[in-house]
RNA sequence: GCCGGGGUCGCUUAGCCUGGUAGAGCGCCAGCCUGGAAAGCUGGUGUCCGCAAGGACACAAGGGUUCAAAUCCCUUUCCCGGCGCCA
């Protein structure tokens, strides 16, 4: 959420910002929002003036009955207030709601880093590591090489759970663990801590942290209840601090956190899919801060850094890109992401890294003070970045380090977490299945 | 799930029964004092509207009663204790 102050003192430069991104259905909503501003302000001298003269008159009247004396014509004048002050007030509450719901989908001010463009095709390769590996052979997809080892069984998976979703067996089943402890040591040793949030969370919470669109195409909700699954361990880490009043030495808070992600991924249609790419299911670890305002832009790098290293352990070829103005999503100041190289010659996203300033932390009513008893000082900043999600780390692992005869060479990274194993070539396998 | 107690301005707390300006202590900020500091004294301390003067809002959340609600009533929520169920 941007600060409303932004939008009166400079709508040009909020004007211009959602410019830069493409969105002229978001022009509109800026008009729109500046409008229903200056209703709500003039609304709100409306209301409370009437409140003042209630607040007069009442007391008037307990000052006459302690005297002892009439008070009835002040009764009769009393009377009248309320049902004209609930009008107003009505009418407000409505204007109010609909500033707020227009603030809410108005977009983050955009970094001056951030390359100009208006889809995926415009952001900017920043960097590229490794190289594309050389095989002498026309390496395989995943779901094909997961599927034939039997480590990996995505017809079952629909069977009982309905397409985008898959059995993990043996080798593969270690290596989301392996996956998710490898990234977990790393960070626990950078100094992040560890946090198991809840796998679900209310929608009031949740409105902090996402767009509000998400609620349709990617949360599920549960039956009967308050609550969504989370899609990533972000949004229960974002809504851990909800409302709270952070001391600046505190900060900033590293967090690193591990969950299953829950996506429904309605609008799917078109994209990529195949095997574990897209799927409703996966297991994440994720890198959260909380910050001061001045550190974002330093953690935003750093962030970044560990990301790559644990793709290097990994021998990963990789490249970052710098996300453009028209394909960065609407909370994010400045996005990295990570792309992998896949055995069909494309690079796909594997991550994302993202500083969001204070138009999260100004949902979630996240603030700092200087020192203990100090009023707040303003708004933290908030970011998160990817550090691996299992399922696409696998396909990685197993596009890249794929041989000839079919098995998959296990890095050496992953090896102590999979109790050794070096080679995976299904030989754990005892059910025939 | 049932019964009981509770949630007050960063912290501790008063006020609730019996409706009538949300008060105190601590912390923090500023000023005075001081060679400098501490102590002491004075003012301030959250959100919003307003150029300002000033005003409104805020007692877990949301409703209701009332001229007026922290206070009375209802619903929800969280915490504590007891009972029940249970991996």
């Amino acid at each position: 959420m941007l600060d409303i102050k932004l939008i009166r003192e400079k709508p040009d430069i909020v004007r211009e910002n959602i410019a830069r991104r493409h969105d002229p259905e978001k022009l509109e909503l800026l008009d729109r929002v500046i409008e229903t501003d200056l209703k709500w302000r003039e609304l709100t001298q409306r209301v409370n003036e009437l409140r003042r003269r209630r607040n007069v008159v009442s007391s008037e009247i307990g000052r006459a009955m302690k005297a002892g004396g009439d008070a009835s014509s002040l009764r009769a004048e009393a009377a009248e207030i309320p049902s004209k002050l609930s009008e107003l007030e009505s009418l407000m509450s409505i204007n109010q709601e609909q500033l707020r719901d227009g603030l809410m989908r108005l977009p983050n001010m955009l970094h001056d880093s951030v390359p100009y463009g208006r889809d995926d095709h415009d952001n900017v390769v920043v960097k590229t590591w490794g190289k594309k590996p050389e095989f002498g052979f026309i390496p395989k997809g995943h779901a094909e090489l997961a599927s034939s080892l039997g480590v990996a069984d995505f017809e079952r998976g629909a069977k009982a759970a309905g397409s985008g979703f898959y059995y993990l067996r043996n080798e593969l089943a270690l290596m989301n663990h392996a996956i998710q402890m490898y990234a977990v040591d790393f960070l626990l040793k950078r100094g992040y801590s560890l946090i198991e949030p809840p796998y679900m969370i209310k929608r009031s919470a949740y409105e902090g942290v996402t767009d509000l669109a998400d609620f349709e195409s990617v949360m599920y909700k549960v039956d009967g209840e308050d609550l969504y699954l989370i899609a990533t361990s972000e949004h229960a880490m974002g809504t851990m601090l909800q409302d709270e009043t952070l001391l600046a030495e505190s900060l900033p808070i590293k967090l690193v956190g591990v969950s299953p992600c829950f996506r429904r991924e309605i609008g799917a249609h078109g994209k990529y899919t195949k095997g574990l790419f897209r799927v409703h299911q996966f297991h994440k670890v994720e890198q959260f801060i909380f910050s001061l305002p001045e550190q974002s832009w330093g953690l935003h790098e750093e962030l970044q850094r560990n990301c790559e290293q644990l793709y290097e352990g990994l021998g990963l070829h990789y490249r970052v890109v710098n996300v453009c103005t028209g394909d960065i999503g609407s909370i994010a100041a400045k996005k990295y992401d990570t792309e992998v190289w896949m055995a069909d010659g494309e690079f796909r996203e594997i991550g994302s890294n993202s500083n969001c300033t204070d138009y999260q932390a100004r949902r979630l009513n996240v603030k700092y003070r200087l020192k203990e008893g100090a009023p707040p000082e303003g708004f933290v900043h908030t970011l998160n970045n990817t550090a691996l999600a299992s399922s696409r780390t696998m396909i990685a692992v197993l596009e890249q380090h794929q041989q000839e005869d079919g098995t998959i060479s296990v890095p050496k990274a992953l090896q102590p977490y999979m109790g050794g194993v070096k080679v995976i070539d299904g030989s754990l396998n005892r059910l025939g299945l």
